[in-house]
DNA sequence: CGTGGCCTTGAATGTATTCAACGGGGGTGG
DNA sequence: CCACCCCCGTTGAATACATTCAAGGCCACG
């Protein structure tokens, strides 16, 4: 691995407080890799080799039943994933895929555990790490369960805007269908879906997103810390 | 609080690893506690003062938004909940309710960030709790994401019937429209569900689940162990 | 013995999915 | 450079699924 991108990690909220020795350590074994789009990384059922970060691109994670599947969240730079399995040296409950070209970290999960052990400011930061996680997933299902699908489309268009600076204007960073999946609907729904929403403050076209009323908007979408803050 | 509760405290997995110093330290400020049914602990959005462990009864989680009402999960003795929160001193993210009379134990949040600090065999039960909370509530949402909502109904019934060792004749654990919002439906779609299960090797009566057809209702169900298996 | 809550059933309504068809954009290969 | 194709997104119609509203039975509790 290059000693810029060690330098990179290293800057990261997991490793930074970790101690020089344990720090060299954890990096002998890791590596960085590139590859090309739609590529799987890891597959659900798996056990738990290496904690991947996303470092350049984006990865999808996303689980598969009776021949279904279903987009659980979307990764960018930079982000651990799957941390529960690697410290539970449990099998990977979801899949994981590149969806442009994507730089990843690959942590092998035995030393991960090792320094957990040897090194408290690092147990700590994985502890901060999994909490997030956990509650970025209880959220997801509060929105899933609280909401019908037009007004978790709503929400995450809001949420969106705010992730850009509210600027009221901005592209849709996935594709659609796979927005869809993430929210629980299907490609139809959300074609449909977002016509409704115009007449609650939102426009679609393409990718643009345009908010032209963003106090009808959240009227409509009644957005709660508890559900959409993701620092919350 | 009673010398007999602690030392019943002091054998759950989170805590027995704790050194002797830490673990007095850490009951100083503890108290056990009984409730009556449909008391609510805590209330969502309130910041965590304390780390709760259910020792005697039962406990609802749910969440609220915009009128509605959602059941997140049950919790039997011995569970913690709700340890994201402590450890990040953020706010809870769900409200708990007794639902019988329960004991609880209250563990002031301060006291257990400092012991995570202090305690390296604290700190690797607790990261271990989280990651297995975290884990739990991915598979809950893959459990809705993936199936609909009579084989989500389907393969409860098979978990539980696991749960209570294969007798195939139980009682269900909890009152019918709390399963049904736990499952995502209504009450009403519960009972016609429920009659819907009838064809596929599972008879409920009351209260009593009798599965008729195990093999029946596992070919319907297809349950998969990155869902179901609540040890994995 | 009334009363209230839970569960069930039916009917009507609303929401979401499926199936089919079509247009457009991006990429490939002729 | 163009023709072609494939996949995505959209639209419409039919269907399936789920919710709502209303009513009644049952049990537990006061």
């Amino acid at each position: 691995m290059r000693s810029s991108d060690i330098a990179e990690i290293r800057k990261l909220p997991l490793f930074k407080d970790v101690s020089e020795d344990n720090f060299a350590r954890l990096m002998r074994g890791a590596y960085m890799q590139t590859f090309p789009p739609f590529v799987d990384l890891i597959t659900e059922g798996d056990s738990s080799d290496f904690l991947h970060i996303v470092f350049e691109g984006s990865i999808e994670l996303y689980a598969q039943w009776n021949g279904r599947e279903s987009t659980l969240g979307t990764l960018r730079p930079i982000s651990t994933f799957i941390l529960a399995a690697t410290i539970k040296d449990a099998p990977y409950l979801m899949s994981a895929r590149t969806l442009e070209k994507s730089r990843v970290i690959l942590l092998p999960s035995a030393d991960v555990r090792e320094t957990f052990l040897r090194d408290q400011d690092f147990s700590r930061a994985i502890v901060d790490e999994l909490a997030t996680c956990y509650r970025t997933t209880v959220k997801y299902s509060k929105n899933i369960k609280l909401r019908n699908s037009v007004e978790r489309l709503a929400n995450y268009l809001l949420r969106k805007n705010k992730a850009f600076g509210n600027a009221n204007v901005y592209e849709l960073p996935i594709e659609k269908r796979r927005l869809a999946s993430f929210l629980r609907m299907t490609p139809e729904n959300l074609s449909r879906s977002l016509k409704t929403l115009r007449d609650h403050g939102a426009e679609v076209d393409g990718n643009t997103v345009r908010i032209s009323n963003l106090e009808k908007l959240s009227e409509f979408s009644k957005p709660t810390p508890l559900i959409d803050d993701p620092d919350c």
